[in-house]
DNA sequence: TTGTGTTTTACGACCTCC
DNA sequence: GGAGGTCGTAAAACACAA
């Protein structure tokens, strides 16, 4: 759960700006998915992040999986994919709700190894820029963490990329057609591996929720907290919060709620 | 260093919805 | 029929104790 950590210590992932309307208590805590052909659901607002992502994301992603067939092809895998700025900018026909003005940059404008944050994936990787040397070293092509073998491989997923997911996915457990397009294009993943991802992870949230109702319901505990999603009236836990999510929905927010998704 | 348990990608089967 | 959902599972990657 390397991103989760990076949430649970970075919690101001969104210094103050991004996704006011956002950080849990957006259309998956209290209410429905967005449909399944939720195109334009408009709930979103992705506020502009800043101009330049860090430089210390300035590394090459992984290829997307459709380049995998280059990739694995003889010869260096060359880093392609010189991603599109990692600014995600608003599309054009989001309803965006107006971000407070808040002091931070915006989103991703921190660099995740930034002094004093313990970077990222892992309590246990100490080097606050280490993940990327580790990126960079698995994969031989280009940070791609792409390893083979046999006739089956997996890729990891850089700090970056996951970060970057796991945000979304704080936003909204159901991504929406558009935005798995440009987190994809921006990721240099594929929309495939960001649809596999958000249902990966939100099996991952189930079973962590049910691992908790299970750890509640031994010792006759009381109610669980109110942002549980096990505690949603119906449904799936579309909700569901990962502790890590949770520091982000503290009373203190000062992120506004769109009152169409208050309780 | 190695064995073991956990987490992370990825896929297939099956289901629902449009 | 296609897209996307859950569920179950395989296997790589990883963490950590012995």
């Amino acid at each position: 759960m390397y991103v989760g950590y990076v949430l649970d210590k970075e919690s101001p992932v969104y210094p103050g700006t991004a996704r006011p309307a956002s950080l849990g208590l957006g259309p998956q805590a209290y209410g429905p998915p967005p449909p399944p052909q939720y195109a334009d659901f408009t709930g979103y607002s992705h506020v502009e992040p800043g101009p330049v992502p860090p430089a210390a994301w300035s590394a090459p992603f992984s290829a997307p999986k459709d380049e995998w067939a280059a990739a694995y092809s003889p010869g260096p895998a060359a880093p392609t994919a010189s991603p599109a700025p990692l600014a995600f900018g608003p599309p054009p026909d989001f309803s965006a709700v107006p971000a407070p003005p808040g002091p931070g940059p915006g989103l991703l404008a921190q660099p995740l190894g930034g002094p004093g944050a313990p970077s990222s994936p892992g309590a246990q990787r100490r080097t606050p820029y280490e993940w990327m040397r580790r990126s960079v070293a698995a994969g031989g092509g280009g940070g791609s963490g792409k390893t083979r073998t046999k006739d089956k491989y997996r890729v990891v997923y850089t700090d970056h990329q996951r970060l970057e997911l796991e945000k979304e996915f704080h936003y909204s457990r159901y991504i929406t057609i558009r935005r798995k397009s440009e987190l994809a294009a921006n990721l240099g993943l594929t929309e495939r591996q960001v649809k596999i991802w958000f249902q990966n992870r939100r099996a991952k949230e189930r079973k962590v929720n049910k691992k908790k109702q299970q750890q509640q319901q031994q010792p006759s505990q009381p109610p669980p907290p109110a942002h549980d999603v096990t505690a949603t009236p119906a449904g799936p836990p579309l909700g569901g919060l990962c502790p890590s999510s949770a520091s982000l929905l503290g009373t203190s927010s000062p992120m506004p709620v769109k009152e169409e998704y208050l309780p």
